[in-house]
DNA sequence: CGCGATCTGCTTTTT
DNA sequence: GCAGATCGCG
């Protein structure tokens, strides 16, 4: 997207808004057949099959991009969903560059971002106060804990994280607590929870992640009018990532197009009927966990009476021996839709295969290969680590640490979930609410003020006498308790008094200065990186002024040909400006009333935690789980411990569905790789502080021999079941490629005998067996011969134990 | 109230 | 094996 190819569709633009569309062949010159057709399919529903690497998001950006040019949709009539704010901006950010639109008029957006700006706009409707916040996680789950106390719930019975998975999962299926089938006291109980969470979430004008979904939701079910309206106006609905949608998701899109069960078109001449693009790769489904459901898929084909299907099978991302590993390890699995991925480049290099004998020679492994990589002029960046859990990441990080390689590990607490962060932002959600309780607790003695869990015990009784917020309950709270707590709410009413017409970052400044926390953590010797990271807030909260001025800026309005900004009328334009727009403050659509740009910051804070650890453009090499590589790609990958019980997971073995979903998140870290892909495993692991002995991934067997090349020192290649390598693979590392030249030798372990006699310790899974510490437990694995022999017994009171048969005593139980 | 000692539990994660 | 939560004492 170069200057003139922009300037070309300004005038373009202008054009194509007044008369009929110019030429269009400009946006389409760089797609293949199939993305062509995806992106001028016509105005009906449609499935779009899009594999990994086969340029997805580029269909979908050109897609909106072709509907606005040929005039056959305004900006305002698009409806863009995406999973993460990453892929939305991004969406944005390559829309604007092909077109000269506002788009931050318009809604592309996160699901939950999109009903966060529509709560907002119809707050009165969805029954809350303008300016509810937002709980994360973290704040969910303490505000579940108060709930505990407050109620004296028994949270052993109960254990919070359980609890909070279960109000989610019922919020996933659009459930309310009267809406949960109880089939038994537990559930009963559960369900009752539930609803005391409910009630202290509306008493506190908060909702979780959940609360947003299925209250918008609720709001576009139960009233015709909105209903109808967003109908008439998103006559294009585009989902990304579609096998990752749940189930009231899908159940929300269905509202918005209008084909629900609630859809009216009483007047023929008014098609309600809005038309859903779904993109999706159900072979890349790896979120069943949280609630997403494949099914969305083949029932929205059913349901919408697909008649368009598009497969996106070509790959512009790697060569066929990575492609070929990808195709054939999936096609282990069963429930697919079916796709094969090709591509026009050549095979490229092998899959290399290594085995280490511990999880520590692994990582010194992949240090040399690194060394050698960057040597050959890889860049760190383009190198990734991938493993299946995040404790995995520590002794890889020891190794790079040690080699003094500079790397970056995605995953940790991110900006706005960071402590200090969060004890901030606590204050400034207490200038918008203070009925905010799990904000109030959170501020009231931090820093520390003298305001004891004696005192607050006090305050709870009474907000809980008289049904009203904490710091409603003050003034009924007497003594030095009452008096303490009162000052402190005090300072807050000062502070709200004081930043009213204040800039947003002033706010941030003056709150921070105000609160306290600033000398707090100065005065702390190990604080200096909280107090960096709470101007890092101030900082945030200018950009974020700057940010809402961005719709408006005259870089992104049409410019003539002298250069001037063409002002943007709504009609030329189809921007719809009565309608909220996403972050920027949102007027009551009743009233006119509009949202504060602190509420709109706090929103933002609380629905985009922000990057992990920006280490900015460091080059450093890339460590992620799988899960969280997805959608991204390297020159260079490196997957690790793919061993039985790590990847496959143990906890996913059990039944078919796991075990498939598994597959698929390999196939996720396959599919990353561009140029080089390393598969490892290692004979022995430190795991949650003992040694495990994990045989060899179960995937290895699912891959294509002929496009792997193991390059485990010769006298390792040996497999567990006692044959040798053949072909390819058995040719080791040495002297077949110079540059990989490297001697891996003292890594090596000593050379495994070849076993083929019959295990001889007489044990089998499912046996009951009786140790001398762990009692009495069932042989669920075993695994290798002779001195090497191993069992995986699950020991009732002492768990699931990897024992070696040679050292451990066990006596069979009849 | 704050700090050290002890206990627990443990895939994956975005919003 | 380690982090995070909880406990108990000064």
């Amino acid at each position: 997207m170069c200057g003139h190819w922009s300037a070309f569709y300004n005038r373009a633009m202008f054009s194509a808004i007044t008369q009929q569309s110019p030429p269009d062949d400009l946006l389409l010159q760089h797609l293949n057949p199939e993305q062509r057709a995806a992106v001028t399919l016509p105005a009906e529903h449609a499935l779009i099959l899009a594999g990994a690497g086969s340029g997805k998001t580029r269909v979908l950006t050109t897609r909106i991009a072709w509907l606005l040019q040929t005039g056959q949709v305004t900006p305002g009539g698009v409806l863009a969903v995406t999973f993460t704010n990453k892929a939305a901006k991004e969406m944005m950010t390559r829309l604007s560059s092909m077109l000269p639109v506002n788009v931050r008029g318009m809604w592309i957006g996160t699901f939950h971002g999109l009903c966060n700006r529509f709560l907002r706009a119809h707050f009165k409707l969805a029954n809350l106060p303008q300016s509810f916040q937002i709980l994360d996680t973290q704040d969910q789950l303490s505000s579940i804990k108060r709930l505990y106390k407050q109620f004296g719930i028994d949270d052993e019975r109960f254990p919070p994280k359980q609890m909070q998975w279960f109000i989610g999962g019922c919020k996933e299926d659009g459930l309310r607590p009267n809406m949960v089938e109880v089939r038994d006291e537990e559930t009963r109980k559960k369900v009752e929870i539930y609803q005391l969470y409910e009630d202290q979430c509306q008493r506190e004008g908060v909702v979780d992640f959940g609360e947003l979904m299925l209250r918008s939701y609720e709001v576009l079910r139960d009233n015709d009018p909105i209903r109808e309206h967003y109908q008439r106006r998103f006559r294009h609905i585009l989902i990304d990532e579609f096998q990752d949608t749940n189930k009231l998701q899908y159940a929300w899109i269905k509202m918005l197009a209008g084909t629900g069960a609630h859809s009216t078109a009483d007047d023929a001449s008014f098609n309600p009927t809005g038309c859903v693009l779904a993109v999706g790769d159900d072979d890349q489904s790896i979120y069943a966990f949280r609630g997403a459901r494949v099914g969305n898929m083949a029932d929205f084909v059913r349901e919408f009476k697909v008649k368009h299907q598009i497969k996106l099978e070509e790959n512009f991302r790697s060569g066929s021996n990575i492609l070929d590993s990808a195709n054939e390890l999936i096609s282990y699995n069963t429930k697919r839709l079916g796709k094969n991925l090709r591509t026009a480049q050549g095979p490229g290099e092998p899959v290399r295969v290594f085995e280490a004998t511990s999880d520590f020679a692994e990582a010194q492994w992949m240090v040399e290969e690194m060394r050698q990589l960057v040597r050959e002029g890889m860049e760190r960046k383009e190198v990734a680590v991938l493993y299946r859990s995040n404790a995995q990441s520590r002794v890889i990080e020891t190794a790079l640490f040690n080699a003094g390689i500079p790397y970056k590990v995605y995953g940790g607490l991110r900006f706005f979930e960071r402590a200090e962060i969060k004890n901030a932002l606590a204050y400034l959600r207490l200038l918008e609410n203070p009925r905010d309780d799990t904000s109030f607790l959170r501020a009231v003695n931090f820093p520390p003020r003298g305001i004891g869990l004696r005192s607050l015990e006090q305050l709870q009784d009474v907000a809980r006498a008289s049904g009203c917020s904490l710091s409603d309950a003050v003034s009924g709270l007497g003594g030095k308790a009452g008096a303490n707590i009162g000052a402190f709410l005090a300072g807050i009413d000062v502070l709200r008094e004081q930043t009213s017409g204040m800039k947003l970052s002033e706010i941030v400044e003056r709150v921070l200065e105000h609160s306290g926390l600033i000398q707090h953590y100065k005065a702390d010797r190990e604080g200096a990186d909280r107090v960096e990271n709470l101007e890092e807030l101030v900082n945030a909260a200018e950009s974020f002024v700057s940010l809402e001025n961005f719709g408006r800026d005259a870089a992104a309005l049409p410019v003539d040909e002298q250069g001037h900004a063409l002002t943007q009328s709504p009609a030329s334009q189809g921007l719809d400006l009565s309608q909220p727009v996403l972050d920027e403050p949102v007027p009551d659509l009743e009233t006119g009333e509009t949202q504060s740009p602190l509420a709109a910051f706090l929103s933002h804070a609380a629905l985009e935690a922000g990057d992990n650890q920006a280490q900015a453009g460091q080059d450093a090499i890339q460590l992620m789980t799988v899960h969280s590589s997805k959608g991204l790609e390297f020159d260079c990958v490196f997957i690790t411990g793919i061993e039985e019980g790590l990847f496959p997971h143990e906890n996913s073995m059990s039944d078919r569905d796991g075990l498939e979903e598994e597959r698929r998140l390999m196939y996720v870290a396959i599919t990353r790789a561009r140029k080089r892909l390393y598969l490892s495993h290692s004979q022995t692991r430190m795991l949650h502080g003992q040694t495990r002995y994990n045989p060899k991934s179960r995937f290895f067997d699912e891959l294509p021999e002929a496009a792997l090349k193991w390059i485990t020192p010769k006298h390792q290649g040996f497999r567990a079941d006692g044959a040798t390598y053949s072909g390819a693979n058995s040719q080791g590392y040495t002297g077949a490629r110079g540059q990989f030249d490297i001697n891996y030798s003292k890594f090596a372990a000593a050379p495994a005998p070849i076993q083929k006699a019959a295990p001889a310790h007489g044990l089998r899974a499912g046996m009951k067996v009786f140790h001398a510490k762990f009692g009495e437990g069932t042989v669920q694995t075993l695994e290798g011969t002779g001195d090497d022999a191993r069992a995986q017994i699950n020991f009732p009171r002492h768990g699931v134990k990897w024992l070696a048969l040679s050292v451990a005593k066990l006596t069979p139980v009849p």
